[in-house]
DNA sequence: TCTTAAACAGATTATTTTATCTGATTAAAG
DNA sequence: CTTTAATCAGATAAAATAATCTGTTTAAGA
């Protein structure tokens, strides 16, 4: 298998998306953000409160507790989610697992693969939660089909 | 953790471009290949015998065996060893892990992370092993850097 | 105040991926 | 023909990741 981001992190994102769709001081449970993206609750609980503690996420406990963004969803970047997560190594590390990746010593995709990893690292960087709105609304509503 | 690869297919990867630096025809044994590559000696060498079934590669067995390229390494794309080993379902499903991956149901990043995607397959299909001849040897060359 | 529903903390289990082992087969070279 | 060094097949072990469980704390609302 290959894979971009983790299933942490892939939740993570998931679940801040749908946070941010659905307003900002908006509290929801874990079990609602589960039930309704279809990911186990347990594990989205876990992830949001590890992403509580890196200060992205607010949470309320007891009765009609819930988890509620931190912050505007326009300050909130897809990298930050993905940095609290999984963190920023792929972003510095060779495509070909070779070691010691850098300029001076290159791996044979060097070139051509450090442009795409910058086109990724630059978009998670411009794209904000806010900006995603719209879409999420749209993909969460037809998610059962 | 984030991966593109998995470490098979980065083994893989760099066992195939080694290969193809050597000399097209040159049989070299995997315990050769893993020194080299400082990486798992049965583990590579296990690689390279799902890639000798993949037609990629060819082998031979008894003293004075091993593995070499099955084609010209100007016929072998990255892509090839890429779909042999994880799979071309990296680039037909969706980053953020959400089910039902189209164009009718795209997720937030569809549109963004749809084009890097296609970059990378773009790369993977034009690069051939004959292309990264020179910057392998180079890259090995200052492995234990 | 009591019940209920939530986050939270930490342990445990399950699954997948990565790596190693064991023995069989094959072929080169003395 | 025997030794040696390799692939190969299949089982096993170790590590990492994904998921679940158990119990505690917290707060809302009846
Ligand atoms: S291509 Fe070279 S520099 Fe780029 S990631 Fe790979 S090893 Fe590192
Ligand atoms: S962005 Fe949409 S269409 Fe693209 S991969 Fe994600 S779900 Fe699929």
């Amino acid at each position: 298998m290959t894979v971009i981001f983790s299933k942490k992190c892939e939740y993570g994102l998931q679940a801040v998306l749908f946070l941010s769709a659905k307003g900002t001081g908006e509290v929801v449970s874990a079990d609602e953000i589960a039930k309704r993206l279809n990911i186990p609750k347990e594990f989205v609980s876990k992830i949001l409160q590890s992403l509580t503690e890196s200060g992205l996420v607010s949470s309320r406990k007891g009765k009609a507790g819930g988890f509620s963004l931190a912050k505007h969803p326009a300050l909130i970047r897809l990298i930050d989610v993905v940095a609290a997560i999984d963190g920023l190594a792929i972003f510095n590390s060779c495509v070909l697992g070779f070691p010691n990746c850098s300029p001076d010593h290159p791996c044979p995709l060097h070139e051509k693969w450090g442009q795409l990893r910058s086109s990724a690292y630059s978009m998670l960087t411009e794209q904000t939660l806010d900006q995603l709105k719209e879409k999420t609304l749209n993909k969460i509503a037809h998610l059962e089909a």
